[in-house]
Order: C-alpha cells, then sequence, then structure tokens
DNA sequence: GTCTATATCAAGATAGAC
DNA sequence: GTCTATCTTGATATAGAC
C-alpha cells in the first residue's frame, strides 16, 4: 500500500472547513493535519506557518468565486436578468451547501481588526463581489446608485449568512436572494 | 496608596473591548488581567473560568440592550416613529462608539457552530433584538410581515457593521438606520 | 483582593530518520 | 512526503503567601 500523497489544495480545503465551523485560532495545526490523516508535522512541508494555510485559504475561496461566480455578472451574452438569477444561484449553492457560513465573513470579524494582511485580502474579496454585482446592476441604476445597492445586498447577504447559522434556517437567507433578483 | 479593587463589572468590560478587537480565542487570561492593571492569575478570584467571562459578557451586552434600547420600542407613552428614530439612534450611538463592531455578531460567528451555551446565548439576544423592532412595525404592518421585516434589518444591521469595521467608513452603515426609519 | 510561583497542557514550529 | 522526536512558547488554571 503506498503512502498517499497530499496535495496542497486538500490541505487547503480540510483547512477551511475547520476555521468555518471552529473559527481561525481555534482550529490548531493538528486538527488540520487530522482531518488530512497526517501529523501536525508534516504539513509544515506544504505550509510554511499556519498564517500561510490562512492567506491561501483565502485566496483559494476568492479564486472559485471569480471563476464560478462573479464571471456570470460580466458574461454580456446573457440578459441581465438571467445573469443576476445565476449569480444567485451560485451564490445560494456555495453557502447552502457547507457547514459555517461565509469564512471571509467570519474572518472578516475574527481577525481583520487586528492583521492587516488579512483585512486586505478580505476587503479585495468583498468589493470583487460588490463589483460584479454593480456591473449587473448597472443596467438599470445610474452608477452610483448601483454601488451603493451592491454593498447593500453584499451586508444583507452576509447578515442574513450570520443569522442562517445561528438559526439553524435558510429560509430567510433565500428571500435574500429573491430581492437581489427582484432588482433587476 | 491603597491597592485597588477591580469589580467584575470593570473586568467584563475590559474583556469585551478585547474580545471584538481581537476575537475570542485569540484573547488570553493574560490580555485581560493587564488590561485591568492586574496579572492572570488574579482573575480566577472574580471568574472561575474564561468560558465564564465570555457567557457574562454576552449577559452583560444584553442587558445594557434589555434596558437601554429595547425598553424603548415598548414605551407606549411615544408614537411608533418617535420610538423607531430612538432605538436607531441609541443603536448607532453604540455601535459607532467603540471598536471591533458586535460581539454578539462576531461570536456567532466565531464560536457559535461549536459551542452551544453561547449559540444559545446569542440566539436569545438576537431574538429580542428582533422582538423589540416588530413590536414597533407592528403598528403599520401585519404581524409576520412585520417579524420579517424586523428580522431582515438585524441581518442587514449585522452586515452593515461587518463591512463598517473592514472598509474602516460609517457610511454604509448609517444608510441602514435612515431606511428602518422610513419603514415608519 | 492581589500577588508569586507553579502545574499542566497544547500550541506553532523545526530537525532529521525513513 | 510522512514520520518520530523535540524545542519553545504561551495558554488555562490552581495553591498558598501577603
Amino acid at each position: 500500500m503506498a503512502i498517499k500523497k497530499t496535495s496542497r489544495e486538500e490541505i487547503l480545503q480540510e483547512a477551511i472547513k475547520l476555521f468555518k465551523i471552529r473559527g481561525y485560532y481555534n482550529t490548531s495545526m493538528a486538527n488540520i493535519a487530522e482531518a488530512c490523516g497526517l501529523i501536525k508535522g508534516s504539513i509544515y512541508h506544504h505550509f510554511k506557518s499556519k498564517d500561510e494555510i490562512g492567506i491561501e485559504s483565502l485566496k483559494y475561496i476568492h479564486e472559485y468565486f471569480d471563476k464560478h461566480v462573479y464571471s456570470i455578472a460580466y458574461d454580456d451574452t446573457l440578459s441581465s436578468k438571467k445573469r443576476i438569477k445565476l449569480f444567485v444561484q451560485k451564490v445560494d449553492e456555495y453557502f447552502l451547501s457547507s457547514k459555517g457560513g461565509c469564512l471571509l465573513g467570519n474572518l472578516a470579524l475574527e481577525l481583520s481588526s487586528e492583521n492587516e494582511e488579512f483585512k486586505k485580502a478580505i476587503r479585495t474579496y468583498f468589493l470583487a463581489w460588490e463589483d460584479a454585482l454593480a456591473y449587473i446592476l448597472k443596467e438599470k441604476y445610474k452608477e452610483d446608485e448601483a454601488k451603493k445597492l451592491a454593498r447593500e445586498y453584499v451586508s444583507l447577504t452576509q447578515g442574513a449568512i450570520m443569522l442562517m447559522n445561528l438559526y439553524d434556517s435558510s429560509e430567510d437567507y433565500l428571500r435574500v436572494g429573491k430581492k437581489i433578483i427582484d432588482l433587476i
């Protein structure tokens, strides 16, 4: 039986799951290693520190959203109505399919007041989300109105994810998506 | 020079400040003690564990809101317009006056997936907020519409607090309060 | 009520064998 | 690439002197 080679990506995926559920500081290298079937020392072959895993986790998620969600907003071959529907559908799929809510939102509250590097990465991610949403809304609203609405709905989505996890109910979260679609 | 007696309340206030800025797990008993001018061992004279400080912090904040914010909603000597204005004003005062946003929101994301006791306390607090807001809104909306709106605006407020801290700008947060007032 | 001192444990991280 | 072993630090918590 060959020893399984664990990839960087596999470790990131397990780390993200744990960070979302247990929080960043409450997740240890040993926890991450165990989830990968390794012992903690072995993780350091792939990442030089826990903070690196944290930053790479943010990047990993950002890349997923760029590729599978935000890109929809800029696909000018589709109508804006179709784009906003698809956009909301993809966001919902992501946040309804796993436990613990939005890692970026969680980390924004857990450690962005302390760690400037994390804060910058999280800000970039949220701005990309707002920009994508605003790009669709610009077809119907003036530029600065579109921007305000986009930020408002990102806020609302984050708040709704928080309460969805707190109440173990997706009902109110789902209403947010419907409201976003109705904007167009 | 007499040795200063540190009260439970003083410790809670310092702990709350630190939890909001540094996060719960990233705040140590030594950090809390230092903020109070004590050394860590001395804290155990007042609280039997860090978790007790956490739970008591939530209670402390909840009591503050019950007394100074939620009570406004139920003051039937004022018009509903006056009540909603005062309510929003008090909420704004609280969240604009200190760094780190809303401890209950932060802890909801940092540790409520893991710790049932914390989760229950946080849920109770958010429900009280919703109930108070819904009570005012009932004057103009049907009961279940008022409840939906209340939850939506609590979500929106929490999301806006998150982004306010992330972007170091209160502009969008303040718009939320105006929207709430316009509901009546 | 606060201090010094210490017990105990778990964290992040590194070195070197296999 | 993973393991064992270990270093170092810092965490929660306790005991007992002042």
